[in-house]
This record gives structure tokens, C-alpha cells and sequence, in this order.
DNA sequence: GTCTTTTCTTGATCTACATCAACTCACCCA
DNA sequence: TGGGTGAGTTGATGTAGATCAAGAAAAGAC
């Protein structure tokens, strides 16, 4: 338990310090939860109320189109996690969460959010930092995304997270890979 | 120049509304700047020390990757604009901006803003908000190219943004959407 | 205005990847 | 313990869109 706030004090920090009673004071909204593998977190056409640090296991982000299921990334230790468009908007969630591992996570309601943002300058900048942080790393991905041949995707993603591949099913890898998982299937034998 | 400043206020306004105090000392920072089409605002490896606001004209973001150049984003009337991860990381920047238009723009330097960040906490929150404004829009984005065709990911674009086809070239049309010029004009004739 | 350069168009081919289909394997739970 | 269910593999075929190439049209340059 004290490992798990003191991984989110640490992330917390790296963007935005906190004088002490600060950082007492938010804590006490932040609610520890353990959840098994599979676990859906949040449905499509719900509004999201919580806003997730992940301390332990996988959470898969995805979204439906035409009943096509798109894994849009994951969360390993350190991260953050949500349907962050549902939670910022207060609109219903496109996007949907799942646990594809047993996972240890902190949450956070909305309304205790805010109120620290309107509260606490220092975690207000905390949240700008945030997603200043979220947004250069999505914009990488994007350009990556076209720049990038299934193959080459497939070789960085070996490159810079060969423990996904134990984690998260292949055909869940392949759409966040933007193929299927027949081509996937055929990429991993050729490098075998 | 006041109608420029004032579309300006209007936009900061939007997400977070500023005393008329710190609206008066906020705008001194920003500068006016005119710019004729073709102009090269900002170029690969050199850090961007400058936040636009774009009052007329288009202004295009784009990457370079293996000498192709990828067309990311357009920002408008009314958008910021900028090579925005080094804007914000202090990094040498991987994208280019360039004006499609003439361009009105008003500009805001790194070390202004990050001054007035760290004594005003409305703006503060404006960077906040502003940030999860982009990291919203460009998720949404994200999933559009996954989930759609290359016919359809341009029918969309005829519908949402029929007036870029009149302001922005061919190839760099086809390089945002993802395919090349020449299925672009194919498509086009198509429609016709 | 005419010459040059770049952009756009159109056609012929090629290929990466999708789709469809059949088979294997692991895992669960009655 | 065996058979059902979903995940992964493998092969045969199909296709969207890339690539290559060569005109046409538009946009600058002087």
C-alpha cells in the first residue's frame, strides 16, 4: 500500500512538487482497488468518473468502430489510465478499459480532481504538465504510426516493449499495431 | 490589431476566464505578426521558442521521415499552432511549421508564458485546459485513422473541412490524410 | 506575355496486407 | 477425462492503394 503511494507521489512529483501538506491533503482522495484479469473498467457510453494511476499489471485502452475492436495503447507501473476523453469532457466514453492482467491501481474521482486543481496551484500545474506530457507522446506515436510499414511497427514495438508480447493476447497487440492477427502471427515466425 | 487581440481573448476565455488585470498583462507578451504564404516559421533541430496563435490564414504542421514529408496538422483561424513538443520539452524540434496562406499571427515567447504560468493561476489552468483540448482532439484523430479508408477518411475531410482543399495543396492533403497524391486525385475525380 | 517549374491527372503495373478458411493447440469446467 | 471454446498458425486468394511513368495544366519568374 505505502509502495503504491509512494509510486504515484514519485510520478506526481517528476512533473510538479508539492509542498507536503499538499500532497497529504490529495492523497487522501486517491482510493487504492485491485481488480482480476479481464476486468472491464469502463464501458462505452458511460461517463467516466475516475482517473487511474497504475501500480502493478497491464490496462488496455480500446475503442469500437463498427464493431471492430481498436486497442489504442496500454498502461504498465507508472502509468496513467482512463478513458481521459470521457473524464475531461464529462461526454459518454467512446472508448472503453480493461485489465489484461491482475492489476494494483489508485483512482481518483472527478469532482475530488477538480477541487484539488481549483485548490492546489501546484497541482494544477501538475494536471497542465500531465497532459503536456500525454500529448507530445500521443503526437510521436501518430507520426510513427505513418511513417512506419506493419513490419517496421511490429520491430520497434519488439524493440521498446518485448514484455507486451507476454502480457497482452497477439490479436490485441495486432490492432494496436494496425493489423491483423494473421499478419502478426506471420511477422513473429519470420523473426523466429 | 484589436480585432486580433480580441479573438485572441475570446479563445483564452473560453477555457478559463482572466481578470481584466491579468488579460491586460497576459496580452503585452503576445506579439503581432504578419507572414506571407510559404513562409518557414519553424525548422527541424532548432528549438521552438514561440506559441502562435493563428487569427488569419493556415498555417501547416509536418515531419520529416526518410526525406518524406508528412503533413501532421492545419490550424485555422481561431487555433494555436507550433512545433509544440519542442515547445514544450526545450528539445530541437522533429516538426516544421510552414504558412499554406498569408497569415496573421500572434506569438508568445517560451520564457513569457512560462513567466506568466508561474504567477497566474487562471492561465495556468487556460495551459491546462488547453493541453487536454489538443490531447482530445488529437485521440479522436488517432482513431479515425485506424477505423476508416482512405475514401472514407476523405469524404469525412470534404464534409468537415471542404474550404482546406482550396487552401492547402493537393500532396499535402493526401500526405495528411495518408496516401499519396495520386490516389488523392482519383478520389477526387471520383466525387466529381 | 512566354518560358520554366511545379502541381495535378491519368493509366499500367505491382505488392503489402486483408480476407477467408481449415487446422492445431491450450485451457477450462462439467 | 474428454469435448467445447477461443487463441494462434498456416495457406490460398483478393484487393486497396503504392509505385512508376508520362502528359496536361497551373503557377511563378523574368
Amino acid at each position: 500500500m505505502d509502495a503504491l503511494f509512494k509510486g504515484l507521489k514519485d510520478q506526481i512529483e517528476s512533473l510538479s512538487p508539492l509542498e507536503e501538506s499538499e500532497w497529504c491533503e490529495f492523497k487522501t482522495y486517491w482510493k487504492p482497488l485491485k481488480l482480476k484479469k479481464g476486468h472491464q473498467i469502463t464501458r462505452i457510453g458511460q461517463v467516466e468518473d475516475y482517473f487511474y494511476y497504475v501500480y502493478e499489471g497491464v490496462v488496455r485502452g480500446y475503442a469500437f468502430k463498427d464493431g471492430e475492436d481498436i486497442s489504442i495503447g496500454f498502461s504498465y507501473k507508472g502509468d496513467y489510465s482512463g478513458a481521459y476523453d470521457s473524464f475531461l469532457t464529462r461526454n459518454p466514453s467512446e472508448w472503453c478499459m480493461e485489465t489484461t492482467t491482475n492489476v494494483e491501481l489508485a483512482c481518483i474521482h472527478y469532482n475530488d480532481l477538480m477541487n484539488m486543481f481549483d485548490k492546489y496551484k501546484s497541482i494544477e500545474r501538475w494536471g497542465r504538465l500531465f497532459n503536456a506530457k500525454m500529448l507530445i507522446a500521443m503526437s510521436r506515436r501518430q507520426v510513427e504510426s505513418r511513417s512506419y510499414t506493419a513490419e517496421e511497427r511490429f520491430e520497434r514495438l519488439m524493440d521498446q516493449s518485448p514484455h507486451l508480447f507476454q502480457l497482452v493476447s497477439q490479436r490485441h497487440i495486432a490492432s494496436y499495431l494496425g493489423m491483423t492477427p494473421e499478419t502478426l502471427s506471420r511477422l513473429r515466425k519470420k523473426v523466429r
